[in-house]
DNA sequence: TGGCTTGAGTGATTACTATCACAGAAGGAC
DNA sequence: GTCCTTCTGTGATAGTAATCACTCAAGCCA
């Protein structure tokens, strides 16, 4: 359960009466590890600000694949869920907990609300938009123009940065994250295992390379 | 040279003096067919609202190829140039002009000032980032999903929305495009022509499947 | 008209990735 | 320990797209 200091940390700069409105008419919700948030084709009614844990965003396919588009830790929101005070529109990603989560669910209303009567929180919102806008722009740029051995680096390495060197994941988990197969990602693993890049174990591996 | 009168009809809901700050602030700039508008690595200084005309928007690589993501046309504005309020950022794209283009260019100071005094401003500021990040999902979605024979559809499509039946491209630049490669448009496209959906001309083809 | 440039068509080859078919290893359940 | 399930490793094969090497067609222009 977030108190008011908590929120100033994650979320700095908003003005103080938005955090009391935060805490007044945010709803906070938890979702155990691997449990989904969203799913693609849900209608979506309010906003998520990451207070605690790891979401991660796939964009899905109609046969039902995922494709990992980025990360949100505590102290980001998704911009998914912000289109949606222009409209009723349903989701096109879908959003799993990754780790424990403990979420601030902002209802629609107040979200469009706080636009008019708070400048940080336009703020808060462009620059949520931003950010997930450049993450997006750099997956277009690694899917358009890399082949899978340099985006399996890229993928590694990210899931390094957000879990730490030692990261729990399958490569069969990888593989779809990547829309690719576990076969293929079995074996360019392995080369990196030969290079000394990683150490592979049983469900997880390491990252050696400085 | 735009009015009042058509940036009201391309930019409908803003409230009424800032049509008037958008006509004196803004820098009415015209650029021909074919010529860059924005170059990937480039600060930007400003924020473009397309007035006349047809801009590509391009992902770049290192090595100088252009991963086509959309087109903005009359009404639409660059979400990209929006984001530098925030920080003094480079461009990750490019901007081209397709047909000949007019852009109101509006310099960052008032895209900042008037995001504090007029309430439409911000809506269109986040409409526009909407928008334009619904776009780059879908772009993700089809390079993620969709082999090179279905992504051709689609962007043949897309150019068909935006320039009419006849389209004015060469196998080359579609391959560019796409980030693929002139024999394997020529192949595919042949292969359309063959089912009917198009007819192939010199520089140029008709769509013909309804 | 003939040369020249640019665009398009097509076969052959190569590279990368996906798929199939197993074998073997690790670890939990009993 | 033994069984069983899940995960990983690896060869063989297939499919898609990229690349190479040409030929041919269209249109300009001198």
């Amino acid at each position: 359960m977030p108190d008011e200091l908590t929120l100033r940390k994650l979320f700095p700069n908003l003005e103080d009466g938005l955090y009391e409105e935060l805490l007044q008419y945010g709803n906070v919700r938890s979702f155990a590890a691997g449990s989904v948030i969203l799913k693609k084709g849900h209608p979506i009614r309010s906003t998520m600000m990451v207070i605690e844990g790891v979401v991660k965003l796939s964009q899905d396919d109609d046969e039902g694949d995922e494709f990992f588009v980025y990360h949100l830790e505590p102290g980001q929101a998704c911009a998914l869920s912000m289109v949606c005070n222009f409209g009723h529109e349903k989701s096109e990603a879908s959003a799993k907990a990754i780790t424990d989560v403990v979420v601030l669910s902002i209802p629609l209303q107040y979200m469009e609300k706080w636009l008019g009567e708070y400048k940080s929180w336009h703020y808060f919102v462009i620059k949520t938009y931003r950010s997930r806008y450049n993450d997006l722009l750099q997956t277009v740029n690694e899917i358009a123009f890399r082949n899978m051995d340099e985006r399996l680096e890229f993928y590694l390495l990210k899931q390094v940065k957000q879990f730490g060197n030692h990261v729990k994941l399958t490569h069969q988990e990888i593989a779809n994250d990547l829309n690719s197969s576990r076969e293929v990602i079995s074996r360019l693993m392995k080369k990196m295992e030969k290079n000394g890049w990683i150490s592979i174990h049983r469900n997880s591996f390491e990252w050696l390379r400085k």
